[in-house]
DNA sequence: TGTACATCAGTGAACGCGCGTTCACTGATGTAC
DNA sequence: TGTACATCAGTGAACGCGCGTTCACTGATGTAC
């Protein structure tokens, strides 16, 4: 296993102008994710556009990782805000499944909204380190899922709650991953019957008893 | 968007130790893929590796994408050979469920036999043309599904049938890729809820006349 | 069956480049008095 | 309210390294006669 760099911040700002350099940092790297992808953007390639000098940069992160980490946490941290607003009118199947479309559009939007948002997406799945980013986030909405479905019916055993709603948000995720992957189908329909097979499963849990 | 780089193989192997340098650079690619990851991946490592001077890999691979491309379509096929000998006994939700299972439960076990298997799987993901084997893996098998779907009921219309099964597949390869992340969990599980979802979908496809 | 020869496979050594990173520094900012 | 000064933010220039890639080459292989 490669061993995993230091990705923290290296210092946290105390003047003005270091939070609007920080800012500018994290805009210029998405703007260059858009344009070149991941493997060719590079530390030096951020500062050249950013009208930095490299150190500039090296004061806030370490590496180039730890640019698109912070990246990522700010999509994830978008993302699983939307999620954790979720809150179905009943728990009939008709409004569970609306709730989780609405969701699931919302999400779509608020990635194709950021800068770079598809391949800061896709960057999480490569490197260990960022994946991990992926992952927490993954297990908080899943976390949120089974407190949901609990609270709902507290009979069900909290582990195997647990299990099935990590793998509805892992599939939820994936079904979000492939409408930018898959452009040639009709991205609303993907959606919608997303959203009908995992507005079933859980319908399906909360029967479960 | 990044200028993609040549991907060809450089030459066919007309000796046959040709071939044997051919495969020791894949395996041995795989083997560090295993060691240091992706990113610290490179064509020198490779020969260092494999007792090669660069200029022999290089008779073959363009770059390293090349190399990391061939591993993930080799991948990418003995899955979805497997997949295409998917054949249930009959289509009641029962047997289409334990077919479903067994496919997953042995798409895991070659993915784990094959040397950085899982890191490989996660490549697919990262770069734009590695991104492209894995979407073209996909939609074969997408299309393979739909034609076993409407062997069994041809009045179900051809583009929603595929639609669905995309996403099916995608949805059942994301639970694949979650057992190699998602360690914690019960992997038998896992799969079983993943398949039990999945033959959902399937018979709800078949019912829809 | 032997051998001369064309082609193929792999070597050795080096290249230019851009990467991440560091150093000693200057100029900007905020604050204590 | 003004200013002296400590701290913070960013500069300029350079470094060593490993990357992908190329060149002219030698040695191995297969084949035509």
């Amino acid at each position: 296993m490669s061993a995993s760099p230091p990705l923290k911040k290296r210092s946290e700002p105390r003047q003005g102008r270091s939070e609007k350099t920080y800012d500018l940092i994290l805009a210029t790297a998405a703007e260059l994710l858009e344009e070149v992808g991941f493997e060719r953007l590079s530390t030096n390639m951020i500062c050249k556009r950013a009208g930095l000098t490299p150190p500039a940069l090296y004061r806030y992160f370490p590496n180039k990782y730890a640019v698109l980490k912070e990246l990522g946490e700010q999509l994830m941290r978008t993302q699983n805000e939307l999620f954790e607003g979720m809150e179905p009118r009943s728990f009939s199947k008709d409004d569970i499944e609306h709730t989780i479309l609405d969701v699931l559009v919302a999400t779509v939007a608020v990635t194709r909204a950021q800068t770079a948002g598809a391949w800061i997406m896709r960057s999480l799945h490569a490197s260990p380190v960022l994946a991990e980013v992926r992952i927490n986030s993954h297990r908080q909405a899943a976390q949120f899922l089974t407190s949901l479905i609990r609270a709902r019916n507290e009979t069900l055993d909290q582990d195997q709650v647990y299990a099935k709603s990590r793998l509805g948000v892992e599939l939820g995720y994936a079904a979000i991953e492939m409408v930018f992957d898959e452009t040639e189908l009709d991205e609303a329909e993907l959606l919608a019957e997303a959203a009908n097979m995992l507005a079933r499963t859980v319908v399906r849990i909360l029967q479960e008893a």
